[in-house]
DNA sequence: CGTTTGTTTGAAATAACTCAACGGGAGTGG
DNA sequence: CCACTCCCGTTGAGTTATTTCAAACAAACG
């Protein structure tokens, strides 16, 4: 994937729990992250939290603020974070003469629409084994598309809690289906690090959505 | 709203239960709907239904072909529906100079992913009378914005088995639902009319989301 | 008028949640 | 270096939300 013809204005560097965007915040600029991740999320009064979009190395946060220039939840890093900033003005300019580069910002809308229709349908329909399980091979394949696979081995700084928040689930309940994945040797996670020990039976696992 | 600066090619009509759209279907145009309720959906090899997206009067059917110029998921009219037709390549014109009318398909654009993160959010952290009185709530106040509304009452053509469907459970739960809500006379809901008897209740029953 | 589609109800089963407690790091301050 | 705290993962027991299955009924439809 090439990178966009703007020259960034520098990597940027944030600590885990800090915040890249805040509620309804406006910005004129796009976020690429370069490395660790982050999370959009929504936090209700009572303590609830959803987990509305993952950010691994590579995505772009929130393309959509092309469109709208506002952020509806914030973005928070997760791990220590690397990115860089692409101003929206520029992106716009782009757009108006049909420079090649914006395509991969359109591209990243679609793809970010085609995920929530896929969660919509996880979070809807399926079990939390099956959710858990699609969440693994999701972060799986997209950690492969950028080279962080070694040997079915992959980064996976995510805590028990956030996998219950991206999936809706307890935390509680999100540990007990981990000791099943394990128990049955489809998994191996520890130490920040997935393996997956049976990819077929991990693909099985995730329901009849994986067609 | 104003319409888009294109003559349609005429509205069409389909009956209810005939598709819009079939899946991974390609498509040269965009589908406004004109009058009727529509909705797409993913339907899951072991019969497992779940709503995506519900299209009212007044709605673009996915916008996003704009970008793609593909459907993802099929579409299916739940009442008899009638719509018009606006060519891709008209829009894409549209885009490359500016003309006016485009804001409104990149704000249809925009609105789903609202829509979609605020389903996200529903589907993964409320309970289910949280969820169906959300849903309520956002049908009444968009039949609102087309004038569908009188003396606090609209239409509301979905049958129970539907709003399953939409809110991610089975259709029994959602009748017994609907059933305690009748019951403490927040809503009445007949022959495809809905009724708020008490608004500000029904909000607060959507949950701490609602603000 | 028979058939289909949509709604209602009951009873039993199951999935997932809550509460509570414990243990092992990893950091932090003294 | 030690003691302390906090975060994270783990486990058990009891509770609640939701599902499934089954049957009956009502309304709409041709």
């Amino acid at each position: 994937m090439a990178a966009i013809a703007i020259e960034p204005a520098g990597v940027r560097h944030i600590r885990r729990h800090a915040h890249l965007v805040r509620r309804n915040e406006t910005t004129d600029r796009l976020f690429r992250v370069v490395d660790g991740w982050a999370c959009q999320y929504r936090l209700l009064p009572d303590g609830r939290r959803q987990i509305i979009s993952l950010f691994l190395p590579g995505d772009y946060c929130e393309a959509q603020w092309l469109l709208t220039g506002r952020a509806n939840w914030p973005i928070v890093a997760l791990t220590d974070v690397s990115f860089v900033e692409l101003p929206l003005a520029r992106i716009r300019a782009d757009l108006a003469h049909g420079a090649p580069g914006i395509l991969e910002v359109l591209n990243a809308i679609a793809r970010t629409l085609k995920n929530h229709e896929t969660w919509i349908v996880n979070l809807g329909r399926m079990s939390a084994t099956e959710r858990i399980c699609a969440l693994l091979v999701d972060l799986f394949e997209r950690m492969e598309l950028t080279g962080k696979v070694v040997a079915n081995r992959c980064p996976m700084p995510l805590t028990q809690h956030d996998i219950a928040d991206v999936v809706g689930i307890s935390a509680v309940h999100a540990n007990r289906v981990l000791q099943i994945l394990r128990g049955e040797r489809v998994i191996a996670l520890t130490a920040g690090r997935l393996e997956l020990l049976d990819p077929a039976e991990l693909r099985r696992m995730c329901g009849p959505a994986c067609q």
